[in-house]
DNA sequence: CTCGTACTCGCACAGTCGTACGAAAACGAA
DNA sequence: TTCGTTTTCGTACGACTGTGCGAGTACGAG
């Protein structure tokens, strides 16, 4: 029954490749985050990951494709917490936390957006990253666009402005130290975004001294 | 009377020093946006400047200071950019066209918005460099506030939202094919900017299908 | 001229890079 | 068991990296 799996009369081995994958994706992520890009290199993934170097050569033949697989895996995992998202879709519950789902707000979309800096710029002068990395721009777009609607908001310019704001807020974000507040950014959604829930709970515009 | 200069008797050679380094600090800025972060090395570095790599690093002794070196080239270039702006300081116009100064809307600052994400990512794991990077981002955040408050616009709300805007206007402009039309993002920023004159010369909030 | 300093730059070392190759191991089929 | 295929991984090669060293050159001071 496996032949038929494997074309061969063969069965796959050890661990489940799509696991073993992902741990050699979240090794480059480590590395990529604590060495930057300069250092995702095969050997350094692959002690990053446990695995004799060699070894990783044998599912990621070249240096691209861990640098390629580590962009699909940002789309999915971006892709994933979206569609995650309880609120029903097309409401301005829904938009606000879908737009949360871009921000840098904890560990875990903080490394995402670590990472995405890190590639991106890998991708502005390697044509293959670039096609890849082009599909993470267009998530958060799509997920702009939805958002902009659920809130009334009409036109390419707002969703221009939608766009670019969450991704300034994002690089604004990502490049403060772990521990530091992120209400600063909620705030700016909350003045700009048209009605419905608010992200800071009881806050008017008076001034504060933060930063 | 030279003596007097170089504190040893003796009278710099060849060419200016500036000069020279000006010269290297630009064959880094064309290694970085052709080749990307991983090929900033000495060797290329000095290819691109045709000098031999150890001429190089009489001036630049280490790989380290030729980043740091073009990091500062980047807050001395836009800090005169900002400072020839013809307009008187404090009004309308003065903001309108400084935060024109602030996104990649020619080859110039295209360039120095390539370098400057680069150089960001490669600064997130650099503590080094990280701190001469920080001064790029003041000012950046200098000019917003100056420019928001030319306009109007009060508050750090309004400041850290400009800021957030422009940004993420930066970063998109700079991701797009060099001859694609940058007029979307100038419509964005007519959008929200309080009164005053236009970027945009008889735009109407048509919707349109650019793009 | 000679001398001393500022500067140039060829060369070499140790380390890391990506990648190819082939032997060994694992394991289902027979 | 033996065989065949998939998977593992040790080893090696050539290219490239940052950097140290020391000989050689330019040039003003004397």
């Amino acid at each position: 029954m496996f032949a038929r799996l494997c074309e061969n009369g063969a069965v796959p081995r050890r661990i489940n490749p799509e696991q073993r994958d992902r741990a050699v994706v979240e090794a480059a992520w480590r590395v990529l985050t604590r060495d930057g890009l300069t250092a995702l290199s095969v050997r350094n993934v692959a002690a990053e990951a446990h695995l004799p170097p060699s070894s990783l050569r044998y599912t990621f033949p070249t240096q691209a494709s861990v640098r390629e697989r580590a962009v699909d895996t940002l789309v999915d995992r971006l892709r994933q917490r979206v569609a995650a998202i309880p609120e029903p879709p097309g409401g301005p519950r829904w938009a606000h936390a879908a737009l949360l789902e871009l921000l840098p707000l904890d560990d875990e979309r903080r490394v995402e957006m670590e990472v995405t800096l890190a590639l991106g710029a890998a991708a502005m002068t390697d044509p293959d990253l670039r096609s890849s990395f082009n599909s993470v721009n267009a998530v958060v777009r799509e997920v702009c666009t939805s958002a902009a609607a659920a809130l009334g908001s009409e036109g390419k310019v707002a969703v221009d402005h939608l766009h670019a704001l969450i991704d300034g807020l994002a690089f604004h974000l990502v490049r403060r130290t772990h521990g530091e507040s992120t209400e600063w950014a909620l705030k700016v959604l909350d003045a700009y975004l048209p009605g419905g829930a608010r992200f800071v709970a009881g806050w008017s515009d008076a001034p504060d001294e933060s930063r």
